[in-house]
DNA sequence: CCTTTCAACTTGTATTTACAAGTAAAATAG
DNA sequence: CTATTTTACTTGTAAATACAAGTTGAAAGG
């Protein structure tokens, strides 16, 4: 059973430009090509290359005037998704260390975080894991995953000690991740986090507790995590 | 000197369903008049009509779908602009209660919060206020929010009891919030806090900083939110 | 009565055409 | 040389048209 799938015209523009935004042929600054021009080298008309562009705008690529052209902004840093920034600079994946305290196994669960589950979910069982991620050596994020285990074949004998968890639903389940809902409190640290992040009592700790939504309906990932903002705050962009 | 501005119309179309919509003359899970019907009434032709649907769409007020319609999502909760939810249920608008601790007035500043300024932002001042909001007639949130004084004629002399400030802004200045970036910390309350939220020491706050895009280049809003999330926990969807 | 087919809707994609409005650099007038 | 105007770009808005594709309920068939 073939696919056969069509992707629009719009989109695949979409596609190639948000790929040489984020692969570096077009760097912040750079001047995107005209419309005129692009439709010329894409072979369709303004108005598909205006929604394309459009998208672009949308998400945070690219900025556009009027008489003056498309301006390339950048790879937006969060789209609601958090990422973290130190006080002083910003800071690179590569000193961002992962740390499995539980790997991936199958639990019975009866809510998620704050989340209701409907029955599906509940039957299904879950895949629970823990991790304590490290920014230059010290334990800034601890969190908790759990993921209903629905057409997942496999995925608790899975690596992800350097992979990304999206990466790999993306890459061999064909997961994208579409938006979500979250929910913010300040804490104080219990004694387990206490432990984590080696801090004495009384410390405040941020949480963050979300239901992520996919592109396969009814399929959501519920994430729970815990942040020491004391020297890095969460930082995101919307 | 007349400002003259010519609002386009499918901005127009935008204004009038998204007012429908938040001020409940449709529903959640209501279907919106067909695009061909909106056409009729509004006297436009169908690619204005789904420039106007497109940012509903995007806004998180609405989802189409083909062959069945537009239908109606509701008021979106957050849009990267965090909005609170109780532990038990949804809190309507209505036990939303705004004090204003500091009215607009004019204030020198050097820098907005841990965000730089540039100069022009410096030389021109900005317009200070504090506000505490209750729920339920408790305080959950107080927030400082700096606007750089520029081209924002009686400002300080509105009233800003009732209404949103963004709402002021986009109505009677036509600056739209575009975006934006925040930091988020947990912090324990200082004595201001303490008093505000009216509780003991120790307890944890959570703290955002933000510097939000408009439309207008290079004008920013900057604003500061403390939230005793204790009760109520910020939520958002992205 | 149930199933299938079809027709009448809906939104999705795409082209073509036209003009408005903002920007910047070249051409022009002083 | 300088200030102004023009011109050639850019993106923004809008209409008219066409067909594709998904949904739904009515009509036709068994």
């Amino acid at each position: 059973m073939p696919q056969n799938i069509v992707i629009p015209q719009h989109r695949k523009v979409y596609e190639i430009l948000r790929s040489h935004i984020t692969e570096g042929v077009f760097h912040e600054g750079d001047l995107l090509p005209s419309e005129n021009e692009l439709c010329t080298v894409h072979k369709v008309t303004r108005p598909t290359i205006r929604k394309a562009l459009d998208r672009l705008v949308n998400e945070g690529y690219i900025v556009r005037h009027q008489g003056k052209g498309s301006i390339v902004k950048g790879v937006p840093k969060g789209v609601g998704i958090l990422s973290l920034t130190g006080t002083t600079s910003a800071i690179g994946q590569d000193n961002l260390l992962t740390h499995i305290v539980i790997k991936p196994e199958i639990r019975n669960w009866q809510e998620a975080f704050t989340f209701p589950l409907n029955q599906r979910e509940v039957e299904s069982g879950c895949i629970y894991m823990e991790r304590l991620r490290l920014v230059n050596n010290k334990p800034v994020f601890f969190d908790i995953t759990m993921i209903p285990n629905i057409n997942l074949p496999r995925f608790t004998s899975r690596n992800f000690e350097n992979k990304s968890l999206f990466d790999v639903l993306r890459k061999y389940y064909q997961v994208e991740v579409k938006g979500g809902e979250q929910k913010l409190l300040s804490i104080v640290a219990d004694e387990r986090l206490m432990e984590y992040f080696k801090v004495g009592p009384g410390h405040p700790v941020l949480q963050l507790n979300r239901k992520i939504e996919t592109n396969r309906p009814g399929f959501y990932i519920y994430s729970q995590v815990f942040c020491n903002t004391a020297e890095y705050a969460l930082y995101g962009i919307f």
